[in-house]
RNA sequence: GCUCGCUUAGCUCAGUGGUAGAGCACACGCUUCACACGCGUGGGGUCGUAGGUUCAAGUCCUACAGCGAGCACCA
């Protein structure tokens, strides 16, 4: 067989995934236990629009590893995929496209527009789908589902019609977000606030009528007076108690408007008094309802100042409007000031334009309504459980708590159409279909609302609408609730909070059991990683340079951190990879004789030392990586697996039965010697085939003896493959702590050994002669049996073991745990004042280690309060240390002659 | 303004009240028959600062500093 001496990744990324979609493995039917526990994700639809960059990889590294652990254990697995059409963002791109080609969507008309967006749909959207392929995403392809599907679009109407026949949807006038470039409502979510760090705040002067007196108000948006219909104070406020009822003229514009009292105003802020404009501020909206004034719109859809802003400012743009009041004001002489100020805008979420506050009428969900299941739920059970806790369960507990009605109507074209109808008198008709609502009506002569829902509508019904619902269909009842979520932080209200939402309501249990937020990854600088800033990496690059395992395995063990990206630790993992790759070529190559599953013949007593410990870590391996996997901790799993393979198999195991798995002569020890390893081996891949699917399954495939034995019960009928092998299980009787000291004490003296060696220069291919002895017989036992195994680790020519040693003076020596003692003749070599500083420095780490322990052990409280077990501890090392400091004076006093 | 998180080796990060860790980087030595994407050996840390609780604190509590995130209607 011939092996590489190099793993090149691309030839397994290249070779497996398409079979294992071709054979079913993906898709929950593949198990053919009707008992099988269910274990269900669905996946965060990414947008038509997107390509892959880092935090899907990671997200989807997790969703992976989760899926294909639970498949190997057995479970009936679905990973559902799909995408999400993304209708902002969908249609700018389309828009663009259309802008270069000369026309527009206006010129296209609505239904033509859409049949250009679907087949940039059909063309583009498909990107992200082949990236997942190249990530190994063991998604069942055969349920991936688009938001607009039929299906999907039945689900959305559904959840309207329900919710408007609750009263929890309505149609009315708001004052909502509006953004003038994307020219859409847009809900709070979708609205970031921005810091205005060299923001302006300008005092304005506004008179009294039939006074000289003159009322300040400061404003940071001085073109919307032009719109106010009232000043504010607070009703506490003794300044302005004498203005409250009076009458205010408003420069520029002249009209006369009322000073009203409002608990809203804080007197200590500004001057006391605030300018009303309720048609273009939020919390001037309130006030003005409050007070009944009326809303005098002066700014429009494009925010350029309206009629109603006066002849001199209609159709200016806001900023040129506000520059030409603030001249008004100044030349009327009632600019009183102008102050630097900092304070936060709102922008559009997508384009960044500043967001213009407008009074229009748009459907709107009382989502205080249907928040609360969801807070129950949180408050009596703790669920879902968000993974990690802090800050999230809290994050997301807060924002139920203060739920403000959510504006779904989107002013774009492409999404779901909202189904609702008018007749010509304007009334309007809800209904799941256009001919419910001629039924309604008693007419056909209706027109649907020209309006989209907000492209989160849909989303928020995504593990409940990818199953089938409203139908009650099979999927649905099995694989609903889904068992864990995993997405970024940014979406939890956006996303992950409406699905509770709508799974609670609709089908009276929770939406999923766990909820897992990846971390942040950053660039190597700690910013952000983003498109305009072209400070991203991109996976698949990463993914071309050290393989898609190795990109993954970081991945995973990167999962709730956030954390700076470096290539470095990647890296570092495809070394990983190739030392795994380098072992099973070991193995390989020594493989004739031997069969997978067969290490485990025999009876563990007659095995030898090595194989008992490597069975016993693995067995320990296998626990850990189990139990961290099934705590989310990948990093500690990771870790586990990483050094159990590098550390104790290939390290010491390999090494350690090198001698009887290379040796020349087939016999049956050689036979047993090589299953044993090869069994190691492949128990090892198993273990890591969640996080390298592909290297684990190129070398599964190739070992000796694999095939439908290692298969887990649930898929005996299907072809032979790692990843539907069943996950290890530890096996208690395999853990032997007897043979792990032993190994340890063995693995102590040849690092001891090898240290002299290095220490006193001994030229590597020059051998050495050990004097080892051990006061306790079953130690020495070890050290007499390993002799053969020491000597080749250490290049040693002889290894003679005794209970005590007469070495020549011209030695170098160490002291072992248990009283064991090792001396190195270095006849020639050995310069004994460097010997006998070496020795000293030991001598004094040990002296302030002991000194410690003695200090602690002298402290009645610690001997009286401290658990018994712990005292114990300390004067068992206390007395080990002594010991060893014993055997160094006498070592140093012979070297003094 | 409120809430929360982070601060551990040069870098990126683990760390469960009881002997401070990993990978990379660094230094020295190695064509040792799986692997130089490797092997062996070594150096490197007042665990942000100051208090407190405890027999014992990187770990728990308080304050402060720096960095970061989220929320909020402060004109």
């Amino acid at each position: 067989m011939e092996i590489p001496k190099a793993y090149d990744p691309k030839l397994a990324e290249e070779r497996h995934y398409a079979r294992w979609e071709a054979q079913g493995c993906f898709a929950p039917e593949i198990n053919r236990d009707p008992a099988a526990p269910v274990y269900s994700i669905v996946i965060p639809p990414p947008n038509v629009t997107g390509s892959l960059h880092m935090g899907h990889a990671l997200q989807h590294t997790i969703m992976d590893v989760l899926a294909r652990y639970h498949r190997m254990r057995g479970h009936r697995t679905l990973w559902l995929p799909g995408t999400d059409h993304a209708g902002i963002s969908t249609q700018i791109q389309v828009e663009k496209l259309l802008k270069k080609e000369g026309t527009s969507r206006h010129e296209l008309g609505r239904d033509k527009f859409l049949e250009r967006v679907w087949e940039w749909k059909e063309r583009y959207g498909g990107e992200i789908l082949s990236q997942m392929r190249r990530e190994g995403a063991s998604v069942d392809w055969s349920r991936h589902r688009f938001t607009l599907d039929e299906g999907l679009s039945r689900a959305v109407r559904e959840f309207f019609v329900r919710m408007y026949e609750k009263g929890w949807i309505y149609r009315g006038e708001g004052l909502i977000n509006w953004c003038p470039k994307d020219q859409t409502a847009l809900s709070d979510l979708e609205v970031d606030k921005v810091t205005k760090k060299d923001g302006q705040l300008f005092y304005l002067q506004y008179p009294v009528k039939g006074s000289d007196r003159r009322v300040t108000v400061a404003t940071t948006r001085p073109e919307t007076m032009l719109g106010d219909t009232a000043v504010a104070v607070s009703p506490k406020d003794a300044r302005y108690a004498d203005l409250v009822g009076r009458t205010l003229v408003l420069p520029v514009v002249g009209r006369e408007i009322p000073v009203v009292a409002d608990h809203f105003v804080d007197p200590e802020f500004g001057t006391g008094a605030v300018k009303v404009t309720p048609a273009h501020d939020p919390n001037d909206y309130q006030m003005g309802r409050r007070h009944d004034l009326p809303q005098v719109k002066v700014i429009d859809q494009h925010a350029r100042m309206t009629v109603e802003a006066g002849r001199e400012f209609a159709g200016l743009d806001r900023y040129e409007a506000r520059a030409l009041v603030v001249e008004k004001f100044e030349a009327l002489g009632l600019l009183e000031r102008v102050a630097e100020y900092e304070f936060s805008i709102s922008q559009c979420g997508r384009c960044a334009t500043v967001i213009e506050p407008l009074l229009s009428v748009q459907w709107f969900l009382k989502q205080a309504a249907l928040g609360q299941k969801p807070l129950e739920l949180m408050r009596e059970q703790r669920a879902p459980h968000f993974v990690p806790e802090t800050p999230y369960e809290k994050v997301y507990t807060n924002w139920l708590e203060g739920l403000h009605d959510w504006t779904l109507s989107r002013q774009l074209w492409w999404g779901h159409r909202i189904p609702a109808w008018y007749d010509e008198a304007g009334n309007v008709y809800v209904a799941r279909t256009e001919e419910d609502a001629r039924r309604q009506a008693g007419t056909d002569d209706l027109t649907q609302d020209e309006d989209v829902l907000d492209t989160w509508f849909s989303s928020a019904l995504w593990p409940i609408s990818t199953l089938g619902w409203p139908d009650e269909t099979d999927d649905l009842k099995t694989f609903y609730p889904t068992s864990v979520l995993v997405t970024a932080r940014d979406i939890i209200f956006l996303w992950v909070a409406r699905m509770m939402m709508t799974g609670v309501e609709f089908t009276g249990e929770r939406a999923f059991d766990d909820v897992y937020i990846t971390g942040t990854i950053f660039d190597r600088h700690g910013q952000r990683m983003s498109k305009t800033k072209a400070n991203g990496v991109d996976p698949l690059v990463v993914f071309e340079k050290y393989g898609v395992d190795a990109t993954r395995i970081v991945l995973a063990s990167i999962g709730t951190t956030d954390t700076r990206w470096n290539d470095t630790q990647v890296e570092s993992y495809r070394n990983f990879a190739n030392k795994i790759w380098n072992a099973a070529r070991f193995c390989l190559l020594n493989s004739e004789g031997a069969q997978v599953g067969k290490g485990f013949a025999g009876e563990p007593k007659t095995w030898a030392l090595h194989d008992r410990w490597i069975m016993s870590r693995l067995q320990k391996a296998t626990r850990d990586t189990t139990q961290s996997i099934e705590a989310y901790d990948f990093h500690a799993a990771v870790q586990t697996i990483y050094h159990f393979f590098w550390d104790d198999f290939c390290d010491w195991y390999i090494e350690l039965s090198k001698a009887d798995v290379a040796a020349p002569d087939a016999s049956p020890a050689r036979d047993a010697a090589r299953s044993r390893a090869l069994t190691v081996l492949e128990q090892a891949l198993r273990l890591l085939h969640p996080f390298m699917p592909f290297i684990t399954e190129e070398l599964w495939l190739r070992l000796p003896g694999v095939g439908t034995d290692q298969l887990h019960a649930a898929y005996k009928h299907a072809e032979p493959t790692v990843m539907l092998a069943a996950f290890p299980q530890p096996r208690e009787e395999l853990i032997d702590e007897r043979a792990e000291g032993e190994i340890q004490s063995l693995v102590e003296l040849v690092s001891r050994v090898r240290n002299i060696r290095a220490e006193m220069g001994v030229r590597p291919g020059e051998a050495v002669r050990l004097l080892v002895s051990a006061p306790d017989a079953a130690l020495r036992a070890v050290f007499e049996s390993g002799a053969q195994q020491i000597a080749r680790l250490v290049r040693a020519s002889e290894v003679a073991v005794g209970d005590s040693i007469s070495a020549p003076k011209a030695s170098a020596r160490a002291v072992l745990a248990g009283g064991a003692e090792v001396a190195v003749p270095l006849e020639g070599l050995i310069d004994f004042a460097q010997e006998r500083e070496r020795l000293g420095k030991e001598r004094e780490k040990l002296g302030k280690e002991a000194e410690k322990i003695e200090a602690q052990l002298a402290n009645p409280n610690f001997v009286g309060r401290a658990p018994a077990e712990k005292v114990a501890e300390l004067r068992q090392r206390s007395e080990d240390i002594a010991q060893r400091t014993r055997m160094l004076a006498e070592t140093l006093e012979a070297l003094a002659d």
